[in-house]
RNA sequence: GGCCCCAUCGUCUAACGGUUAGGACACUACCCUUUCAAGGUAGCGAUACGGGUUCGAAUCCCGUUGGGGUCACCA
C-alpha cells in the first residue's frame, strides 16, 4: 500500500509555523516511500473563517519548497481537498452510524448541556448525554418533526481504547472516560473528528502524523474507525513547539506567522533545517542540511518528545550560516535583491549592487539587516554617528592629502587602496589605526564598516574621493 | 481539578546499562585585525528529586516534583 500523507490545516488566519513544522515531517515521509502528501483545508468552521487564509497556506508551502501533491488549489483524484465542498458527504456518514447504532441524534441545548456539565464536573466523572437513551424510533419522529438535533458518537461505557503512537509507548484510555463526541452539528456541518476521519478514509491516508494537542482526541477517531469498519491509519504525534516559557507556541508570546519571517528576510532554507532539528537530530552530529538529505536519513521513529522551545537566535545562526557557506554569493546577491524589491526598493542588480552584497554576506543574518547597515552605499545623505564626527575632527588634516593620492592611484582596487594606505602611514609615522579610522567616519559616516580597502574600492575612486574632500576642511 | 503526554547545560540535542556525560546556539575570554562582522581557540554550563533493580543507571521500574496538552454544536 502506497504511502499517503496530508496535512489539514484550518483557513482561520496567518499561515502558522506550526503547519509548516507538521508539514515539512508529512511531506518528508511522503516523499521517502514515494508516496503522496495532500493539503486538506478544513473549513467547517464558518464563525472562524478567513477568506485569503487558505491562499497564503498555499504559498507558504511552496515557498518552503514543501508544495504538496494534491491540493485544493491543484486538484487530484481524491478532492474536493475543502471540506466545505464536501459537505453532503459528511451527513451521510453520520447517518450511517446512527442507523449501525454506533451514533444517535441528540436534542439538548447548549444551555441543558452546559448544566449538564457542571454537575458531571462535581460528580468527576464525565457527561451523561440523556438523548443517548432515547428510543431509536422516538428519536427519529422528533427529527422528522423538524426539531433541532446533533448526531453523537456512542462511546461504549466500559473497556478501553488503546492508541499505538509509532513515537510512545501505547496510551490507554477509559472509554467511560470519553464523552459522546458531536459528530454532525446542528447546522448539519461535522465537526473535525468526523470530517477528519471520514476524509483521510476517502483520501487514502495511511499515515496521520500530527501535533500532540491531538493525542487526547485519538481514541474517538479510533473509535469511529472502528464503528465504520475501517483499518485505522498509523498515528504519530509530534511534540508541540513552544515559547521561551514552554508553553505551546503563540502569537503573542513569538512570531508565528510565516509570512512575518519571509518579511524579515530569511530564507526557507534556513527555516526548513532549523524546523527540521526541532524534535530530531542529524545521526552524524551535521547541523546544515538540505531537504533531500532530511528526506535521505529521517526515521520518525528517532523524533525526540520534549516540547522544543522556538529559539529565534538560533533561526537567525542558521539564515547567516546558509548566506555564508550554502548559497554562492551571486545567489544570495540575486535573492537578496528580490527580498529589496518586496520591500519597494528600486536599487538595480547590478555590479555595483553585488559588490556591496558581498561585503556585507557576514555582516547580516537576515536581508532586514541589509538596508540599515549600507545606507552610505546608496545614498549621499548618510548619517554621521558622533564617534565618526570625532574621529574625522580629529584628524582632519589627513584627509585632503589623502584624497589627492586616491584621485591618482593608478588602479583603484582594494590591494592598491591597502598598499597606499601602508605607504601613507609610513610615511607620515603614522600607525594603520591613525589613518584609517578618519577615512572610514568620512566615508561611511560610522565606525562600523566593511573593511576600509575593500570598502573604497567598492564605493569607487569618484565617491571617495569627493567625500573626502567634502569632509576635509 | 480529571485524563493524557513529557523531563540531559539558559536553548536545540547526543548517549540506546560501562563515556572525563559529546556537539550546536547563546554568553565570556583570547587569537586574527584598520573598525564591525565572519573565522579560529579556549572557557562557562546539564542528567529535577527520592527510592529501588543491577557488579555497574542519564539510560530499566516505582513514587514525588515540575512543565505541557486536553476536557466546545473550534480545529
Amino acid at each position: 500500500m502506497s504511502v499517503v500523507t496530508r496535512i489539514a490545516p484550518s483557513p482561520t488566519g496567518d499561515p502558522h509555523v506550526g503547519t509548516a513544522y507538521i508539514g515539512l515531517f508529512n511531506f518528508t515521509v511522503a516523499r521517502q516511500a514515494g508516496g503522496t502528501f495532500i493539503l486538506r483545508i478544513e473549513d467547517t468552521d464558518r464563525g472562524r473563517y478567513v477568506a485569503d487564509s487558505e491562499t497564503r497556506i498555499f504559498q507558504m508551502m511552496q515557498w518552503l519548497g514543501l508544495t504538496p501533491d494534491e491540493s485544493p488549489l491543484q486538484g487530484g483524484p481524491n478532492g474536493p481537498y475543502r471540506q466545505s465542498e464536501r459537505f453532503d458527504l459528511y451527513g451521510d456518514y453520520a447517518r450511517q452510524l446512527v442507523a449501525s447504532g454506533h451514533a444517535y441524534p441528540a436534542f439538548e441545548t447548549p444551555e441543558e448541556l452546559s448544566a449538564l456539565r457542571e454537575a458531571a464536573q462535581a460528580a468527576g466523572h464525565v457527561i451523561a448525554v440523556p438523548s443517548r437513551d432515547l428510543d431509536p424510533v422516538a428519536a427519529q419522529a422528533r427529527m422528522d418533526a423538524g426539531e433541532a438535533a446533533v448526531i453523537r458518537l456512542k462511546v461504549p461505557r466500559d473497556g478501553e481504547t488503546v492508541v499505538n503512537d509509532v513515537l510512545r509507548d501505547p496510551i490507554h484510555f477509559q472509554n467511560a472516560e470519553i464523552d459522546d463526541k458531536v459528530l454532525l452539528k446542528a447546522d448539519g456541518f461535522p465537526t473535525y473528528h468526523l470530517a477528519n476521519v471520514v476524509d483521510d478514509r476517502l483520501m487514502g491516508v495511511t499515515h496521520v502524523i500530527r501535533a500532540e494537542e491531538w493525542i487526547t482526541s485519538t481514541p474517538i477517531h479510533i473509535l469511529l474507525y472502528r464503528a465504520f469498519g475501517w483499518p485505522e491509519p498509523v498515528w504519530a504525534h509530534m511534540p508541540l513547539l513552544r515559547n521561551a516559557d514552554k508553553s505551546k507556541i503563540s502569537k503573542r508570546k513569538n512570531p508565528t506567522s510565516v509570512e512575518w519571517y519571509q518579511q524579515q528576510g530569511f530564507l526557507p532554507e534556513a527555516m526548513l533545517n532549523f524546523l527540521a532539528t526541532m524534535g530530531w537530530t542529524h545521526p552524524d552530529g551535521v547541523e546544515i542540511f538540505d531537504l533531500a538529505e532530511f528526506q535521505r536519513v529521517f526515521r520518525l521513529q528517532d523524533v525526540t518528545l520534549g516540547g522544543p522551545v522556538f529559539d529565534q537566535a538560533k533561526l537567525r545562526w542558521y539564515n547567516g550560516k546558509y548566506l555564508r557557506e550554502v548559497l554562492s554569493e551571486d545567489e544570495v546577491a540575486r535573492r537578496l535583491h528580490a527580498f529589496l524589491a518586496s520591500q519597494k526598493s528600486t536599487l538595480p542588480l547590478d555590479d555595483y549592487f553585488r559588490a556591496v552584497t558581498t561585503l556585507m554576506i557576514p555582516r547580516m543574518e537576515v536581508f532586514n539587516d541589509f538596508m540599515d547597515k549600507t545606507e552610505y552605499f546608496w545614498s549621499e545623505d548618510y548619517a554621521v554617528t558622533e564617534k565618526a564626527q570625532a574621529a574625522i575632527d580629529g584628524a582632519r588634516e589627513l584627509l585632503p592629502d589623502l584624497a589627492a593620492r586616491l584621485k591618482n592611484l593608478p588602479t583603484f582596487d582594494a590591494e592598491s587602496v591597502g598598499g597606499l594606505f601602508r605607504a601613507f602611514a609610513e610615511e607620515r609615522g603614522l600607525k594603520l589605526g591613525k589613518v584609517m579610522p578618519p577615512v572610514r567616519a568620512a566615508v561611511a559616516g560610522t565606525m562600523e564598516s566593511p573593511d576600509l580597502p575593500n570598502l573604497l574600492a567598492t564605493l569607487g575612486r569618484e565617491r571617495v574621493v569627493a567625500r573626502l574632500m567634502r569632509a576635509a576642511p
